[in-house]
RNA sequence: GAGACUAUGGUGUAGUAGCAGCACAGCAGUUUGUGGCACUGCUAGCACGGGUGCAAAUCCCGUUAGUCUCCCCA
């Protein structure tokens, strides 16, 4: 009875939901946003596999990074092959760079995507285990002004959605050169006063020393003060990039700050890293971010190339959108609505909404009801401009009645030539 | 992985132990083939399992789910 019955109703599955009518307004607007920037800006749009190889993901994204301890979705096929459904998008395009000889194209190559992504941690607000984002990626250069061009592209878009409250957190996680050194210096710092550190850290400082920079613990936030910085420790190629990624962010007039504590989850950055936070919430969410990573192609096992690229996250945008207020635009209401009465009506009607089809002309129906009365009511409700009715009567002379819906005058028309009358009508 | 809070028709809610109500939505109708207003009727609910008690939506325990916080991030 109805209590078992609701025993067996299914969920979505954890951490995922539907998008339904009413939302997706909001991710056409942003799609078009987006895919009308990568037209302007001239990204080819490439679509990957939903999962990759395991190794894929454990190699670009790093073994310790939480993102491969704990978050992602693997499994094994029936073959025995380790799969991962794509946790982030920056690796499989990288890897489809490669497969695709994508080097032999000029370089250099910009790419965009959209499309879901996985993985596996407890839901939270804007946190989901399916989420959405579209990214751009551009192959193939070092220069720094394409570090500032990915920036511009968000910030672009963003804008056009009309989201203004926002700053570019920025920051240099430097390169294979001054990292290594700059470890070796924060490990220095840190070791003499472990004992002052949050249990996280005591674990950072061991897996992964450069999210040492990232805790937000108070106890651990003077210590952090007073660390080392990495940008006062680049190297001479490194340095020089960041100020001119800066330089160029200056002429944009897009708003940054430096965030010397900003290193990101993933392995495969170098030099420029940055997020797009909200300023207007005290708690600041990434939107969008990103940054370089010059040896990710060389370390999947393709010729050296490097790359700069960014995400942003689709469910935190709209909401960011939805927060400062942007709605929905109204949908159209139906221009006519055909009502019928009788098996003979029911039947002409078939033939007259495929004509409306034809000349375009937005229709409503709700042809299973009988009554008149249920009918009208609906078209009023729906807001359609005209009434088509046909009754049993003009059904056999082969006419249609068209009622104006505000003013009620009816007027009878021939079959035959209701859609010229209705064109006119409409226009 | 750790913690907090919540759970009543489709939606939003009232109900601190005594017949589960209201609003909106949905469906049908208020005599002939014509909508808006109004009226009538109908549909549909205490997340699940156990406990206390004459009596449980209400108190207790557990489960599940959702929301949120930490962690991390989109």
């Amino acid at each position: 009875m109805p209590k078992k019955r609701q025993k067996e109703l299914f969920q979505p599955a954890k951490g995922t939901f539907d998008i339904l009518p009413e939302d997706e307004w909001y991710w056409d607007k942003i799609y078009k946003a987006a895919s009308k920037a990568a037209d302007v800006y001239g990204f080819g749009k490439i679509e990957t596999p939903i999962f990759e190889n395991t190794n894929l993901f454990l190699r670009s994204v790093g073994e310790t990074t939480d993102i491969a301890e704990k978050q992602m979705y693997s499994f094994k096929t029936r073959g025995g092959d380790a799969l991962t459904l794509r946790p982030e998008g920056t690796a499989p395009i990288s890897r489809a760079f490669i497969s695709n000889g994508l080097f032999e194209l000029p370089q250099p190559l910009k790419l965009w995507y959209w499309g879901p992504f996985f993985r596996h941690e407890s839901p939270q607000h804007l946190r989901y285990r399916e989420f959405h984002q579209f990214g751009f990626e551009i192959f193939g250069d070092r220069d720094s002004v394409y570090d500032a061009l990915i920036i511009q592209i968000f910030a672009n878009i963003l804008k056009e959605l009309g989201w203004a409250d926002f700053v570019v957190e920025i920051n240099s996680v430097g390169c294979q050169t001054c990292r290594p050194d700059f470890r070796r210096l924060l490990l220095n710092y840190y070791r003499s006063r472990q004992r002052l550190l949050c249990k996280d850290c005591k674990r950072r400082f061991v897996s992964n020393p450069l999210r040492l920079l990232d805790c937000k613990e108070e106890k651990c936030a003077e210590l952090k003060s007073r660390a080392p910085q990495i940008i006062d420790h680049l190297c001479s190629a490194c340095r020089p990039h960041f100020k001119s990624t800066l330089e160029f962010l200056d002429d944009l007039e897009i708003p940054y700050m430096l965030n010397p504590h900003l290193v990101r989850g993933l392995d495969y950055y170098s030099k420029t890293v940055f997020e797009f936070v909200s300023t207007s919430k005290e708690d600041k969410m990434a939107i969008a971010s990103g940054g370089r990573y010059d040896n990710l192609v060389e370390l999947l096992g393709g010729k050296s190339a490097p790359a700069v690229g960014g995400a942003a996250g689709i469910e935190r945008l709209i909401a960011s959108l939805k927060e400062i207020g942007v709605q929905p635009e109204p949908k159209e209401n139906p221009k006519v609505f055909v009502v019928q009465l009788g098996s003979l009506a029911k039947r002409k009607s078939l033939s007259l909404i495929e004509d409306l089809r034809k000349a375009e002309i937005t229709f409503a129906e709700s042809l299973g009801r009988d009554s008149i009365k249920a009918q009208l009511k609906i078209a009023d409700r729906l807001k359609a401009q005209l009434a088509l009715i046909i009754g049993q009567k003009e059904s056999l002379d082969n006419t249609i009645i068209i009622r104006e819906m505000d003013s009620g005058n009816q007027e009878t028309v021939t079959r035959a030539k209701i859609i010229d009358r209705l064109k006119k009508r409409l226009s």
